[in-house]
DNA sequence: GTAATCTACAACCAAATGGTTGTAGATGAA
DNA sequence: TTCATCTACAACCATTTGGTTGTAGATTAC
């Protein structure tokens, strides 16, 4: 089991990186296959400097990581960040969840004892 | 099903909301229990403008809603914008665990025909 | 060696973000 | 009515963000 003792500026940047369409979609790339700078950036409509920042946000993030080859970067998609980032989201869900599981004990002890468990 | 056609604003909207942990920290609050604003206000050591301005980048993004009750207005936190993020978090996953997939195809098609599966 | 390619990084800029204070309108309580 | 409380909203400010251009260093290709 992974404990995550994710501080909330790590958590910050995870959800701010994913805040952007261009870096979504750098991500949904990169885990497909590892992409280099360069081709990334031949993908958008916008310069080779914005492109690497936006990796660079990603990066910083974890969301993806980076790898010399050459003279090229290679950037890969991170699918474990993107899991943190679920487990994240199932802590919003779960505490929702036991919300109605205790509007249903309450309703339940307002019921008829026939409805009681036991 | 729920098909979902959100934009990437909406997107946008969404994880930004979430990348800021006086923000995640009033989901919470108003996923257990709706939470009147300035109740919310105590809560926090910044103005009352300010946790204001956070509900209401919130309910932009749909996470919470606020409905007057009085002269408060009552927030409570929206599950089903948090499972649309989840969702959008799933496709990722989705997206890394096809591309494996298409890894495992290769390798099987390179090892002994025992392997394969039949 | 020379030229082309890929990257790093700085400087700059407009717009958005996250906070503040202040003012004013509704609503509830005495 | 009068006062306190809750909210809305504007104005302001510092910092961050998301883009640009330009320069320079590595690496590859010829």
């Amino acid at each position: 089991m992974v404990v995550d003792e994710l501080t909330d500026e790590t958590v910050n940047r995870i959800f701010r990186a994913l805040a952007d369409a261009t870096r979504r979609d750098i991500v949904r790339r990169t885990l497909i296959a590892e992409v280099s700078v360069s081709q990334l950036a031949q993908a958008y409509d916008m310069s080779f400097a914005a492109v690497q920042k936006h990796v660079a946000v990603l990066e910083d993030a974890r969301l993806v990581t980076k790898d010399p080859r050459g003279r090229e970067r290679m950037v890969r998609g991170n699918p474990e960040c993107i899991r943190q980032a679920q487990r994240l989201l199932d802590q919003f869900e779960e505490i929702w969840r036991s919300r109605i599981d205790r509007l249903d004990a309450l309703l339940s002890e307002g019921e008829t004892p026939s409805t009681q468990k036991g």
